[in-house]
Formats: C-alpha cells, sequence, structure tokens
RNA sequence: CCGGAUGUGGUGAAAUUGGUAGACACAUCAGACUUAGGAUCUGAUGCCGAAAGGUGUGGGGGUUCGAGUCCCUCCAUCCGGACCA
C-alpha cells in the first residue's frame, strides 16, 4: 500500500477538529507554556510559502512540548484592522468589513490545510469589537495615567492631580514643557480647561500637533516611504508638510526600562542592539548659544561639550522656529528657497542623501564660552527638527559629517586635538588631549566632558541631559478601518467616554474619502460630529500591542483578561516573527505590558521571554526576454544577439529554468501569438532573486504544494530549507526529497502488499543504537530551534533502520512520537495502525503520548576513529580505543606505516593527542 | 547616510569548546529492475590532475601544532529606519 497522504490528512485533520483535541484550558496545576506567532495581517493576495515558514516552527515547538508533558497555548489570530483594505474600499467600493472577512476566510482554509495544533476557539480579530472594545479600555487606561519619575512606573492621573493640588508640579516636572512651573495655590486658581491642558502634558496617551506628509491630491497622509522625491509614490502628486492634532503615547517615558528590560529576555544580541539603538540614548548637554545683536538664544544638544572649543559653525534644522527669522536681508531669498525644498523631502531621504546642501542665514551666534568670537549660523537638512532640540554645534574637527560641510562649504576649521589633525579627516576619538581649548587646554577629552558640562551649568547657559534618539509614538491615523477612539471633544478638551459606553463601534460609511481639512474619513459622518467624536483613528499596532493578552482569556466579556488567567499563563515563553517588526511592534507591545504591570492589570512587565526570528524567505524569479518590435522572445543564453526588455514570467508555468511554452501562451492574451528564439530545442529563463511579491509573479501557493505532496511533506521541506532565522530564496525543487523521504519512513511500517510489518521482535543493538542517536538529537536540536537539522537526522535514521530491515516495535513506535512534531498526520496514522486501542477514537492519539528518553548507553562507543595530521594536513586515519594514554598513542604513531612516509624517516618534533578528537604529528 | 544580518560545491545546506570541510538533500552522470518511468534501488559527484598529489569556506593580512570558526582590514549581497503590516 503505497504512502496516500491526500487520505490521510484529510483523515486526521477532520479528526482533530471533531474531537477538539487541541482545544486548551488554564490548567493551574499543569506546567504551562506560551508558544505565539506574530498574527498576520490578512490580506488579499492569500498565503505565500514565505509566511508558514516561523508558524511551521511554533507548530513544531508547541507539539514537541506537549509531548514533553507542557499544557501548551498555542493560538492564532488576525491583526485586520489595516491600511490595504482600506486602499482597496477607495478603489473599489467595496466595505473593509466584507473583504477582511473574506480574506480571513481564505488565510484560515490556508492555515489549516498544513496541519497547525491552533487551538481556533480562541481566535481574536483586531477589528472585532468585542476585541477593540479592549484596545480602547486600555487606550483610555492610558490617557487616565502619567508616569511618576520619582517611582519609576505609571499612576492614575488622579494621584497626580492630588499631588498638584499639595504642591504644585514640584516633585513632578512636566515632561511635556520642562519649563512649566505652577504651585498649589497656582493649580487650584487655573480654570478647568487649563488645568487640562496641563494634565494632558503629563498623560500617557496625549494629544499635541504634529507634522505629516499631506498629499492633497490623493486626499491622505503618506508614510516617508511613500514619498520620493517630494511627490507621491503612486500618481507622483506633490507632498506637503500639514500639521494635524494627534494622538500620542509617550513611550518616552518608558525608554529606560525598555533598555533595562532587554537584560531579562532572551531576544539575540542583534535583536537587542537594534531596539537600543532606536531608543538611542545619550547623555552629554543642552548650551544655549546667544545671536549676536540679537535676543535670540539657540539651543543645541552635543553628546561632546568637551569639543566646545572647536565650534565653527551651527547648523539649525530647517523647520527650526528661528530658521526664517535669522536671515538676513541679503540672504532671506535664498534661506527661502532651501526651506521650501527641504520641506518637501521624506526625513529618509534627508537621511540618506549623500550631497552635503545647505545654507548660510547671514546670522551670527556668540561662543559661549568666548564672547568675541562669531559663530555663522546655517540650515542644513542633515540636521533634523525632531531629534535633540533641532540644532547642532558644528565641530568639524571632531565630526565627520560636520567635517564634510564645513570643507564643502569652505569653512575655516579650529583644530582642538594638535597633530592628530591632518586637515583630511575629522578625529571622532576620545582619546586626544585638547589644545586651543581654553580652560580645557591640556586636558584628556574623556576628562574634559565632564569639566566642560560643569562649567556649562555654573554659567547658567546649558544643563546636562540626557537624550533619546526614540521619539513619543504618532498613535493617531487620518484614516477609516481602525480602532475609533473613545474620546468626544468638549471644545478644545478632550473627554473620554464612560467605560460602560465601549465599544465605540466603528459606524458603516458611504465614502472611504477623507474627512475636510484632513481629517479622517469619520468627519464625514453628521451623527459623529454631531456628538463631537474624534474623528481620528488608531494605528495598527494598537490591536497587535496586547493581543498575546487576549489570547489566555479571548471570551471574557467583563476584563481584557482575567488576572488569574495571566497569572497562569503569564509571559509568552516563545514568540517568533520576522526581523521587520524588531522596532515598531515589540517595542510598543512592551510599553504596554509594562504600563498594565504598572496599573496592576497584569503580573509582568514583560511580554516575550523569548524571542525567535525567522528569516525571509524570496522569491526566485524568472524572467523571460522580448525582442523590442515584436512578439518573440530569446531564450537566455541567446540575449545578447538581441535588443531585448526582461519582463517577469510566472514562476509556476516554469520547471527549474525552463518555460513551459504553451502554459506562456495561456497566460496571459497578449502572449497568445508569442515566438520563441530556442536554444537546444529549450527556452531557457535568466532568474532574479527577490522579494516575494505578486507583482514580480515569484509567489507560490502553499495549497499547491500541499496538494502534490503532502501537509508533512510541505512542513518538513520549509523546516529542510536552513536555518529558521536565516533568509532564502524558495525553491520548489528540493521539495522531492523530503517527499522521499517520507515514503520510505512508511515503508518501513507497511509492506508493499499493505501489510504491516511492524513485529514484536527485540530490537538488535545496531537498531538501538540508530534510535537513540535520533532521539538525542531531535531534542537537542528541537531545543535549540534547529529544525533544519533535526529533519536530516530522521533521514540518516531511516536511512540506516532501512538499512538494518528494522521491524521491531520497540524502535518504530517511540520513533513516530519523535517525527510527530514534523510530520503529524503520517504519524498518527501509522500510530493508530500500531497501536488501535490508544488511537483517536479509541484513546487519545499521538496527542497523549509521552515522549522517548534518551539512553547514553546505546550510543556509546569503546573506539575511535582518529585522523591523523602531519603539520596539520590529514595523512591518514587510526582506529583507537577511548582508553588509550598519550603515551601508548605516540608509540603508536611513531610506529605508523603511512607517518614515517611521510616524516621521510625523521622524528617528529610533537606529537599532540586530542581524546576523541585528532592526532597531530608537529615536525 | 544610520542600524542589523549574511557570504562554504552547479543548488539548499552541515560542521559542541578552534580539531577529518561539504553530513543530509536537490541537480547531474552511470547502472539495476521494469512494457514504461516523473516509481524504486545501487554507485559516482568541490575544483585541478591519468595518477601521485595539489588546492579549497567572499578578497587580503594575522594569532595557533591546527582557523569555516578567533583578531584586523577590504569587498559584495539582503533586511529595517517611526502613516505598509
Amino acid at each position: 500500500m503505497e504512502y496516500d497522504f491526500r487520505r490521510i490528512e484529510k483523515k486526521w485533520q477532520t479528526a482533530w477538529k471533531e474531537h477538539q483535541v487541541y482545544k486548551v484550558t488554564a490548567d493551574f496545576n499543569r506546567p504551562k507554556c506560551y508558544v505565539l506567532d506574530m498574527f498576520p495581517y490578512p490580506s488579499g493576495a492569500g498565503l505565500h510559502v514565505g509566511h508558514p515558514l516561523g508558524y511551521i516552527a511554533s507548530d513544531i515547538y508547541s507539539r514537541y512540548k506537549r509531548l514533553k508533558g507542557f499544557n501548551v497555548l498555542h493560538p492564532m489570530g488576525f491583526d485586520s484592522f489595516g491600511l490595504p483594505a482600506e486602499q482597496y474600499a477607495l478603489d473599489t467600493g467595496q466595505h473593509p468589513a466584507v473583504t477582511t472577512e473574506k480574506n480571513i476566510a481564505t488565510f484560515k482554509s490556508q492555515l489549516d490545510n498544513i496541519g497547525f495544533c491552533y487551538d481556533w476557539s480562541r481566535e481574536v480579530r483586531t477589528s472585532d469589537a468585542s476585541y477593540y472594545k479592549w484596545t480602547q479600555w486600555i487606550f483610555l487606561q492610558l490617557f487616565d495615567s502619567y508616569y511618576n519619575t520619582q517611582l519609576q512606573k505609571a499612576e492614575p492621573i488622579s494621584a497626580l492631580v492630588a499631588s498638584f493640588e499639595a504642591s504644585g508640579n514640584l516633585v513632578h516636572p512636566c515632561p511635556g514643557e520642562p519649563s512649566l512651573q505652577f504651585s498649589a495655590a497656582d493649580w487650584k486658581s487655573y480654570t478647568g480647561k487649563k488645568q487640562q491642558a496641563i494634565l494632558m502634558n503629563y498623560r500617557l496617551a496625549y494629544c499635541g500637533i504634529g507634522e505629516v506628509n499631506w498629499c492633497e491630491a490623493l486626499g491622505t497622509v503618506l508614510a516617508n516611504d511613500e514619498v520620493v522625491n517630494g511627490v507621491s509614490e503612486r500618481g507622483g502628486h506633490p507632498v506637503v508638510k500639514k500639521k494635524l492634532r494627534q494622538w500620542y503615547l509617550r513611550i518616552t517615558s518608558y525608554a529606560d526600562r525598555l533598555l533595562e528590560g532587554l537584560n531579562k529576555v532572551a531576544f539575540s544580541d542583534a535583536m537587542k542592539e537594534m531596539q537600543t539603538n532606536w531608543i538611542g540614548k545619550s547623555s552629554g548637554a543642552e548650551v544655549d548659544f546667544a545671536i549676536w545683536n540679537t535676543t535670540h538664544k539657540i539651543r543645541v544638544y552635543t553628546t561632546r561639550p568637551d569639543t566646545l572649543f572647536g565650534v565653527d559653525f551651527m547648523v539649525l534644522a530647517p523647520e527650526h522656529a528661528l530658521a526664517a527669522q535669522l536671515a538676513s536681508p541679503d540672504r532671506a531669498k535664498a534661506v527661502e528657497e532651501y526651506v521650501t525644498w527641504v520641506k518637501s523631502r521624506s526625513e529618509r531621504e534627508r537621511m540618506a542623501e549623500k550631497k552635503i546642501s545647505g545654507v548660510f542665514t547671514g546670522a551670527y551666534a556668540v561662543h559661549p564660552f568666548d564672547p568675541n568670537r562669531k559663530v555663522p549660523i546655517w540650515l542644513a537638512e542633515y540636521v533634523l527638527a525632531g531629534y535633540g532640540t533641532g540644532a547642532i554645534m558644528g565641530v568639524p574637527c571632531g565630526d565627520e559629517r560636520d567635517h564634510r560641510f564645513a570643507t564643502h562649504f569652505s569653512i575655516p576649521i579650529t583644530n582642538i586635538v594638535g597633530e592628530l589633525y591632518t586637515g583630511a579627516d575629522a578625529i571622532t576619538s576620545k582619546d586626544a588631549i585638547l589644545v586651543n581649548s581654553g580652560f580645557l587646554t591640556g586636558l584628556p577629552m574623556t576628562q574634559a566632558l565632564e569639566v566642560a558640562i560643569q562649567k556649562v551649568e555654573e554659567l547658567g547657559i546649558g544643563v546636562r541631559k540626557v537624550n533619546y534618539k526614540m521619539h513619543d509614538a504618532v498613535f493617531s491615523r487620518q484614516r477609516y478601518w481602525g480602532e475609533p477612539f473613545p474620546i468626544a471633544w468638549d471644545g478644545e478638551t478632550p473627554r473620554p467616554l464612560d467605560s460602560n459606553k465601549l465599544p465605540l463601534e466603528l459606524p458603516k460609511v458611504d465614502s472611504y474619502r477623507r474627512g475636510p481639512d484632513g481629517l479622517g474619513p469619520l468627519a464625514n459622518i453628521p451623527e459623529w460630529m454631531d456628538q463631537k467624536l474624534e474623528t481620528n483613528t488608531m494605528p495598527g499596532y494598537a490591536g497587535s500591542s496586547w493581543y498575546f493578552l487576549r489570547f489566555m482569556d479571548p471570551a471574557n466579556a467583563a476584563e481584557f483578561c482575567d488576572r488569574k488567567i495571566s497569572d497562569y499563563w503569564n509571559q509568552v515563553d516563545l514568540y517568533i516573527g520576522g526581523t521587520e517588526h524588531a522596532v515598531g511592534h515589540l517595542l510598543y507591545s512592551r510599553m504596554w505590558t509594562k504600563a498594565l504591570y504598572d496599573l496592576g492589570h497584569i503580573g509582568f512587565d514583560e511580554p516575550f521571554k523569548q524571542l525567535l526570528n525567522q528569516g525571509m524567505i524570496q522569491g526566485s524569479s524568472r524572467i523571460v526576454y522580448h525582442i523590442r518590435g515584436t512578439c518573440k522572445f530569446v531564450s537566455q543564453g541567446l540575449v545578447n544577439n538581441y535588443d531585448c526588455d526582461p519582463i517577469h514570467v510566472d514562476v509556476n508555468i516554469v520547471d527549474g529554468f525552463e518555460l513551459d511554452i504553451e502554459a506562456f501562451k495561456a497566460w496571459k492574451p497578449d502572449y497568445s501569438n508569442a515566438e520563441f528564439i530556442l536554444e537546444e530545442g529549450k527556452y531557457l529563463c535568466g532568474s532574479e532573486i527577490e522579494k516575494m511579491s505578486k507583482s514580480k509573479f515569484n509567489t507560490v501557493n502553499p495549497d499547491m504544494l500541499v496538494d502534490r505532496y503532502g501537509a508533512d511533506t510541505f512542513r518538513m521541506y520549509e523546516m529542510f530549507l536552513g536555518p529558521i532565522e536565516m533568509s532564502k530564496p524558495w525553491d520548489t525543487k528540493g521539495i522531492e526529497g523530503v517527499h522521499r523521504f517520507l515514503k520510505k519512513f512508511w515503508r518501513l511500517y507497511v509492506g508493499d502488499n499493505g501489510q504491516l510489518r511492524v513485529l514484536d521482535t527485540a530490537a538488535s543493538p545496531a537498531e538501538l543504537k540508530v534510535l537513540h542517536q535520533v532521539i538525542r538529537k531531535t531534542e537537542l536540536d528541537t531545543e535549540r530551534f534547529s529544525f533544519n537539522t533535526v529533519v536530516s537526522g530522521f533521514m540518516i535514521a531511516v536511512n540506516g533502520l532501512t538499512n538494518l530491515k528494522c521491524q521491531s516495535r520497540d524502535i518504530l513506535l517511540p520513533l513516530l512520537v519523535l517525527l510527530q512534531p514534523y510530520a503529524p498526520h503520517i504519524s498518527e496514522e501509522l500510530y493508530t495502525l500500531l497501536e488501535p486501542a490508544k488511537g483517536l477514537p479509541a484513546g487519545p492519539g499521538l496527542n497523549g503520548a509521552s515522549y522517548p528518553v534518551f539512553e547514553e548507553k546505546f550510543v556509546a562507543e569503546t573506539t575511535k576513529l582518529y585522523p591523523v595530521a602531519i603539520n596539520g594536513k590529514t595523512r591518514t586515519q587510526l582506529e583507537l580505543p577511548l582508553s588509550i594514554t598519550a603515551e601508548e598513542v605516540e608509540a603508536l604513531i611513531k610506529a605508523d606505516p603511512v607517518v614515517v612516509k611521510w616524516l621521510e624517516g625523521k622524528p617528529p618534533k610533537k606529537v599532540i593527542y586530542v581524546p576523541n578528537r585528532m592526532i597531530n604529528v608537529v615536525q
């Protein structure tokens, strides 16, 4: 009987569903394990082979942990709010809820095909009102809280009000407006409106004014990467910076805890580094520079106050409040032109720009330590308004960018490091001894740093300052398909809705066009506006910042999650997803977790104990070459003879590199009359490794592979491709090898006649050795997420057992348990054949089996085949007992004919013997 | 530009602490069985060479008895950079 994967897989998927095999409950007496995938956005394109990579890994790990006796929570849901659905609605008029529902159905059926062990009874969707009710509730918690810097934790805003009433804001300086100071009496004298405005500067979720990339023609706000050279990527319409009222999360208050928290989680060093760099903590000072002949001051932030005497110019961000005012009459026009130009550029473009640009304002600042020194003030796009104070002091001698700037604009450079500086490159090290630096001259820079800061503070022209590159997260979008804010406006003051009014449901709209004045589409609804409700919606990361909590208690109508239950399931033990979420999603969910912890709603302050990043599966595109001005296509090897354009062709109609010509003609009507110039009777395509995407026709649908080879083959092949965290191109060809393995595995149990081959005969030592080797490998490598080597381990074991003609139940039964996490269907089928009384539905099935225990004695060796190297090059091998002594080895080696030959009769200088490793003879 | 990652046969890759480079597969070639093969099985397969042997983990340099692995340096590719999710 052949391995009939189609019958087997359908049968068990149905049975597992019917018997609710994967349903889990919080069982407080059992050890738990929470394994989570980053839930997907259900795009209209459906799953391609890149998506399931992480899901297969987490499924294997979940099943493995279950066999090891853990109560495993392994849920799945959908991040179902988002822009593509809204864009699709704009284009086609279909409601996002409808397309989203359809897309989710596709995703689910595709996922079910692969045989995942999700507990679907726990499914959540961020766009369901029953879910976003709690997203809104958490938002209100953040709105109603502030960060107590004394206690380093969030507290209800009522505690802050009490403190204001007792002692003004002395104890709690304002994070949003540091210069704000008031007494208890002041506070009590303020109007309610003013009090609310002050509290807004403390709230963890707050309202402010922000700049966005506004595209009038598209009627929408664009992301940085959707803006290219000042115009929209789609359509090429002009884009301008527009000021809008925005909601923010005060994530900067958590910056230090987000940094410290990295010490208690098992993320990769690369991931920790990325988050650390994103937070970008630095320390230094803010220093005021007076402006020549005016009363204005420019405040700069610098991490290198020790180089203050090397200041040769200042640069303001073109958006800086003083930028326009500073320009001298003769420079005004140039300044204005420059500012206009920069405003059309995205932050990304500005940072990536290699060409140096800038404009002199005509104004000068006064050097803070030397009132006679005039420092020219420039504007340049390399200084960003959002970082630090939006102004820098230019020290060309000590900073590479400043050096390039000074050189480009021929600004004279002051040397403060002496001979080290040759005029060619900036000296960025902190090791130099300062010269030409007033009271700092003669000090090493590291010491001067401290001296300079003290002097700055002493003179009252600045303060010591810790700075973060990270800024508060914009939490509102001028979009439709997102969570509405539970906020109603009372004039200028936002009022939270009562939590018993939640959820504030997203209303149906007739049009998804923007509202007036850059407001979101909700502004088009009269009933919405009548209630003065907020017209923004929340961003994509709102729902995904806490979904791991809802999975624990998904149906709870009274709370976002029962505390007893979240205490049990606790942190996610293993979180799997792509590095593209390295900073955004992970930092936001870490912040939300910390805030919920501070407010006493959960008992842990890091959401993810361990993080595994899967690599991206790239597409391997296929290219055909169209001869310009004809309907002919030329094979890849002959392109040089023709004038042709490369065209992406659907990879699914190419076998390896050979194009299926008939399929190509049928692919698009334009090509029905195509002619081909072949080489050796074939049309060969070119190839290119790039991101998998529909537009490049290089996506491969898992359904097709599951249909052709089965889910078990597909699962194992995805793992077999290579290390999970590595990016690699997809190549369908290799799947045959894994499929052959499963057929071979099947034949180990079932003979050609369809009879079970398994007997109750005792296992031989050789068979036991194979079994225990594979137990060890599977266990060790699954624990360290080296799934690809586990698959080869299985292949080696099956090759070994086939050669040994193994039929012993003692070997073949435990082997099924080992394979189950990787290939659950074939394992379940064979298990039921071997153990009819324990298989479903009579018993718990393989899911209830327990993991085989590795025993060293079955794999122990007494000898080792040693490689023998002469001067580091392996020349021969020698089988020696492991118990042999170094003296004995040396004697044997000196007598060995091969060794003697290579030494040409001369005695060896030294024999290096590393037990159980190798032998090296040094001459 | 900034940040992160990765470079090993024709291809995907493997290689506890530095210790036989290329396990396991794909592809290719040869053979067996077969009416047939896109089934199955056996063998070969880094490169140069008839062989002996030489050479080989992106390039260059270093440490070491010994380097894919450690150090320095250069190059290439991929991913991310705050309104795509």
